[in-house]
DNA sequence: ATTTAATCGAGACGGTACGTCGTGTCTTACA
DNA sequence: TGTAAGACACGACGTACCGTCTCGATTAAAT
């Protein structure tokens, strides 16, 4: 009765989260649709209905089989000892993903499919956001230990205050995103407020 | 030829925001439909569609018209000489909002909308999100001015660094959205992550 | 309270008239809408609404507008004292009119229209069939008197006779309208299927 | 791409052709809506739009069903040897029909839609009116073979002198559609307006 | 190697909503 | 008061997709 994985046909599910991918960057989020989406990997819609719950769910794994499949068990965040440098090259690099047009649309869209699917979040959190957030943690809890951070500081809030202004600057589109920008973000970040960048 | 303002129905035009308002709230924005808001509120399909371009349009309004119509002129963020203080009250309020289930789902719905719809993210930079940051960034101006914050801190960069984490913990329902939550990001972005909240 | 005769725009009256009967030739009855009328016209709706109860009167006012409002009262059926002869006359100019596409559309929309509106009916029967049927009547009478007609022929079947072939064939596109099919419609008529024309 | 026939629902069809036949006697064919007919049908409107090109083409085809398909290969008029007593037999029927209200509203809501789309005219034509006709043709070539009806009587007309009149009247409401009026009809065409029925 | 059952492409189906057009009524401003 | 203009509630249009369903035709496993 239920659908048999080792059956699927994983030619099928290849161009589905092909056409899925060109699609959502040709004609935008709001006209992606599922008929679209299996009349252009030459696919019976039912093919699509069987293995994905939701139009967003495709997405999803499209989104993931481009990001190789999530971050491996031995990946880490850069440590050279320079926490400010460290973070500075890491979210440069978020931020040149973010200014790829080939990615824009899509993040936005999977975004977006999260506020209003519970479930795709809960995905979404475990496969993604969660092993991204606890390699965060881990660097930010080697830099604490080393006495770079506060010792009561919140790693939870700490990775927002990083990452937060930052994407939500994205999600916004309230200014540009650039390296001087992370630069600036990275130094106030660490230093507070109160005091500009030391030296 | 085209639309006449001055003979536009205020009874109509209030009907509608109201039920799209009330609509959002109770389907989700999903399942919000113009047919709906306009069955809900008596009024034809063609009497929304000669005044707005887009079912986010409506929403827009009817968020505008419950925030009364964005800051008003005289409008100011409090200041007590305790900038700490101050933005905690403000942080607060704002966590209160957004934990309003009356006004979560809305929120989330014109966000978006937003994101996908840049005339839209247009209207909104400068109708709600303009008025907003100068109110922000005229308070931060106050403090830098009496020395409580860094004399070359971009004031822009330092909006992004208070609120920035809040809404996106908000989106992207990275965590619970508390008071402590605000106490601790304020007085960490205020005094840098290296070091503690003062004693 | 109801509209005042004395008031009317004329000029308003014939630019509607002249739009309407122009319009069905060039977009067909099935497009023909009042409000296609009133923008041709130069005239708003409710001019239209306010003189006339339906499409299907505007049109035929125009019809009758353009056939100079009937025939007059001295009008008559030529009378040579040969009746085939006569008849073939009057027939032949009625297929000259159905056969311009000039007429043709606003024709047949007006005789479509009658089908379905029995008020619309009443007024074709009483200014424009009964009259002219009228006429016909007189002329096989004095046919009849001058004993070229059986004497107990009923006028309006033999009306019928001559006219509803005709007429039915262009109705029916049954066949091409031509003065020979009069030609022969007369003589068969008069002189029986059972005979061929005489001598 | 297109609609392949050998997968269509037979139910949906038939309960299409039924609701149609049934609005129209209902509410008239000015109200028939392909709205009405698919809700009616309990059916998608894109299941009609699939299938016909217009209402009245449903409406054709509701019709053709009624009629159990058109006259079968070996239907035939009546031939007892007796012209005049056949036609008047046949005429007969058909009067009876169209003074049937449960197929005079259909019947007139057909005729006006041929009148204005000549691709459904030509379909009425070959499929309905066509056959009918090479039936007339037969019988009454058969009294011509018998020296019934003049040697040079051509056929066609004689249809038309035999039914248009019967027609007309009915399109036009031109006077009641009776027994004594087919039987005058068809002596009058028979012997001719000249002289009256014989003896 | 043959059976056999799930999967595949295709696409019809009952629905919902779309955005547009026209209806007939109404209101406003002008002549 | 009649008029041009046009907003209004309403109903239908014809289209796009939804998610479900059936239909042979692969196709890969278990015989």
């Amino acid at each position: 009765m239920t659908a048999n994985p080792a059956r699927r046909s994983e030619t099928s599910r290849q161009a589905i989260l092909t056409a899925a991918f060109d699609l959502v960057g040709e004609v935008g989020y709001a006209k992606l649709s599922i008929e679209g989406i299996a009349a252009r990997a030459g696919v019976g819609k039912q093919t699509i209905y069987r293995w994905w719950p939701s139009k967003g769910a495709v997405l999803f794994d499209a989104f993931l089989a481009l990001m190789g499949g999530g971050p491996g068990d031995d990946a880490a965040l850069p440590d050279t000892g320079d926490l400010a440098a460290d973070l500075k090259t890491v979210l440069s690099a978020t931020v040149d993903e973010l200014n790829d047009p080939r990615f824009d649309e899509p993040m936005r869209a999977l975004n977006t499919e999260i506020v209003h699917d519970a479930e795709l979040a809960a995905a979404y959190a475990e496969r993604l956001d969660l092993p991204m957030r606890e390699l965060k943690r881990k660097r930010l809890r080697a830099a604490k230990e080393a006495g770079q951070l506060a010792a009561d500081l919140d790693l939870d809030l700490a990775i927002d205050l990083l990452w937060g202004p930052l994407l939500n600057r994205w999600m916004q589109r309230g200014g540009p995103l650039t390296h001087e920008y992370v630069n600036a973000l990275v130094d106030t970040a660490l230093n507070g407020m109160r005091q500009g960048a030391p030296g």
